[in-house]
DNA sequence: CTTGACAGTGAACAAGTTTTCATAGAACAT
DNA sequence: ATGTTCTATGAAAACTTGTTCACTGTCAAG
């Protein structure tokens, strides 16, 4: 897999943001208003950069259409998490989505073919003590074993103002993943429970999209 | 919050089952094409429909874009288990019965059978497809500690035919407990995880309730 | 019978959006 | 020096999409 720019990356991060927030993915106008661009042509080929390089896949002459291609893990791979729902195989829903989370996200999806890893999949509220926007997410890796959570754990993910010493799923580096959020100060980072990993210190941005409240464990 | 036509609804689970399939919202014309609408005004007057009624949120001059708004399930309804329909929908997370505490310490009586609430798992947490009868308890006491299940966590119970070694929810004695249920040639009883709780050996009778498949913490 | 709500057709329009074309500076390896 | 790649501008074209308008049919209530 070729590097993406730091530009590309941004971008990237960007966009599955906005469909966590939103629900439906931006518009290259959104985007070039978000970077300061004076050019959607400017948007538009860091798109096709980025559908080159495999990371993005667009749907032709389609309006805020695209899909995410899963991005490839390197050896160190840290502990990443992936919407239950628009995920590749495993889970009925959604994510968000939505969480797939569209289903993403938004309510109540199963099964998705397309992934998605930035979509927020809010559960049907029913039960008082969970926010409608809570969406659940499958823990692959092992970063937080110290912490409990462990490979094919099921977590569930409320968005919120984060306390330090929370554990958040968090964008970083276009990565989703779940780790202690650190605040020293002025400084912020990512902390795995497990020595062996280190900490995460975001270079470009860190976007928190929730706080894990609860885990759910396979018996 | 008012009814929704058959139509509507159909038109709103096309919408939720698009993005949970693509991670993008469809256009008017995918749902003209979907329903066989001859004009587009015909999805155009459903959508505001779906909106005046408040299930949906449209963003005004963007495309493909869209929010839901979380349906909320009925304090009514008796419904334990929503399952995706055949095609139409596709619902991620399901509801379970909260049939109350289980003692995982010393025996001890369960709340009746009466529903205290609901509560929704996604349906990855046990199986793909969970029972319809599935049910969730909280456990009381701390005879499981060894199998990690702790005062306050959530289990869920599925019926079925428990194996040996199964943790199972059991009937034994008049109270109902979750125990380690051991097999060994003729001989049936239930076993606490635990050193410090005894063997339950049951005198009368056992009747297995389900069989934990999976248990909730709160982090 | 009439009224009104609901559902739909067909065509057209306006805005949103992607895509293409022409051009150019900066960084960098050859 | 020279070509290549990356990034970006500016404008325009082409397509997609939401929206509006005029009109028709159904069905139940008044």
């Amino acid at each position: 897999m070729e590097e993406l720019t730091k530009k590309q990356r941004a971008i990237l991060d960007y966009m599955k943001a906005h469909v966590a927030e939103h629900t439906y993915w931006p518009s290259i106008r959104d985007i070039q208003a978000k970077f300061r661009f004076a050019s959607t042509n400017a948007v538009f080929g860091h798109l096709q950069a980025l559908e080159r390089k495999g990371v993005l896949q667009r749907i032709p002459g389609a309006a805020r259409a695209y899909k995410i291609v899963p991005e490839v893990l390197s050896d160190t791979s840290e502990t990443v998490i992936r919407y239950e729902g628009p995920g590749d195989d495993a889970i009925a829903f959604e994510s968000v989505k939505f969480a797939g989370s569209i289903a993403a996200g938004f309510p109540d999806y199963t099964e998705s073919s397309g992934v998605l890893d930035a979509m927020q999949v809010p559960i049907s509220a029913s039960s008082r003590r969970r926010a409608p926007e809570a969406f659940a997410l499958r823990v692959r890796g092992d970063s937080m074993i110290d912490a409990d959570i462990n490979d094919g754990d099921t977590v569930i993910i409320e968005p919120g103002s984060p306390k330090h010493g929370d554990i958040v799923a968090a964008l970083i580096d276009g990565e989703t993943t779940l780790k202690r959020l650190i605040k020293q100060g002025s400084k912020v980072y990512l902390k795995a429970e497990n020595q062996n990993y280190p900490d995460l210190i975001p270079t470009t941005s860190l976007t928190i999209q929730g706080i894990a409240k609860s885990v759910m464990k396979r018996i």
